[in-house]
DNA sequence: TCAAAAGTGTTGACTTTACACCCATGA
DNA sequence: TCATGGGTGTAAAGTCAACACTTTTGA
């Protein structure tokens, strides 16, 4: 590179950093929460980012001019997870001015709830893993906090709304729905009125087949009632051309 | 330089690559309730866009590269008000492509808690003006949605946190709170439990006052106990350098 | 036969709702 | 003296929390 050479790209960073004053970048991170081994858990990926080597981020991108919010983060999730037709809602948005090192954007985070057993795809490819929400102390960006308030909203919507199902596969025994409340409120519930709730709330239908491969009595296996089975996702990601990355 | 550094993005290369989406302007718009002749208000401003002549829209506007989403918020609130250590808080983001007629332009929506008889000030001015929440059917752009979005949050603020002290003056009677309560959520009452609900929270102090010129036998008046006085506001506007318009 | 979880009811504490009368004030 | 809301308690219904034993299966 001649000094010359080295000079056009400082004038051009110039350039770039003044327009990017006039401008701001807006991304969608989401937040995508996944139910195994007893424990909730949220994909994350090895930064990319010199500024946060070592930690791992959120999965997001930048929306695109001609793309709504919602289809952005449905877009990320199809890319990362190969899935469709997943629980998606917004959380809220945050805009601090220096909460990206490489100038102003402005993030809308999502949470997302799959069947963690659904996904198994594209894992070991880029640096994508599956992390036990009580364990992650650190994260790039301000995605810790983001993490943090995206949590709180769920456990506020998984007390008054049937979501939890899409955690769990389709069939499943009133232990695991148990245990995964417990997992996502960080509370034990009694067995006897939490199956009393269930049955009093009459989201799930008994369908007559049994747990196996359990090494102790099995239990009677349930499905959510079609009726409540609200993706909330109005709107399916736009087909995507090209592979990020 | 391994290959991993390589592939890791310093954050200037960042900026250059995603040049192309510095393209969406981003905005906030307040949803300001105010409490008036036992009627939730909201402060609307006749739209000066050829798209919606003769309808109202929200308060808002651009989003200042050097700013924080909610400084502009308060920032906003501030020059439209007068007002300033008020409550407001973020509702979410909008973003549908369309929603705005000028080009993109994704929206954070707040709602903000005023004691609108604090107001009164540049009111006649532009042309701002209190309208009953209630009766208002349509607004310019998506601002109807984020109207009713904003009431059901704070439907569900009122019936957890003590926030619509903020929309009363300092000294009430029991009686102009039931009423606020009642405003707020669209149900009637029932006046004995809402007081013994009142005297359980124990927010209230009793400050040996009475009310005067009532037409019937003046209740007591109360204040907000001090330590519930949150404002939710961690950051002021930044000081106005320049008014806009 | 042991370990592990399935399945199942009752009681007391607390919360919520419904409801009616006398009182103080201003017009 | 009348109209208006102030101020107050109780009982019944419903919800929530605590708690233990028998049964079924696989190892």
């Amino acid at each position: 590179m001649t000094e010359r050479e080295m000079r056009m790209k400082t004038a051009e960073i110039e350039k770039i950093t003044h327009l990017d004053y006039f401008n701001i970048a807006i991304s969608v991170d989401c937040v995508i929460f996944g139910y195994d081994d007893k424990e909730l858990k949220v994909l994350l990926i090895k930064s990319d980012f010199k500024e946060f080597e070592g930690l791992y981020s959120l999965l997001g991108d930048l929306v695109k001019p001609d793309e709504d919010i919602e289809s952005a983060s449905y877009r990320v999730l199809k890319e990362r997870t190969g899935m469709d037709d997943v629980y998606l809602e917004q959380v809220q948005a945050f805009g601090s001015v220096d909460r990206h090192p490489s100038g102003r954007v402005i993030t809308i985070a999502y949470y997302s709830l799959i069947d963690i057993k659904h996904h198994k795809l594209q894992l070991s490819h880029n640096e994508l893993s599956w992390q036990p929400v009580n364990d992650i102390r650190k994260l790039a960006f301000d995605h810790k906090i983001i993490l943090d308030t995206s949590l709180i909203r769920l456990q506020q919507q998984v007390m008054d709304y049937p979501v939890v199902f899409n955690l769990l596969p389709e069939k499943f025994s009133l232990r695991e729905l148990q245990e995964l409340y417990e997992a996502i409120l960080g509370v034990e519930l009694d067995r006897r009125n939490f199956r009393k709730k269930m049955s009093i709330k009459e989201w799930l239908v008994d369908i007559d087949e049994m747990e196996s491969d359990v090494p102790h009595r099995p239990g009677k296996l349930y499905k959510l009632k079609p009726e409540f089975r609200k993706k909330s996702g109005r709107k399916k990601a736009a087909p995507i051309k090209q592979m990020s990355l």
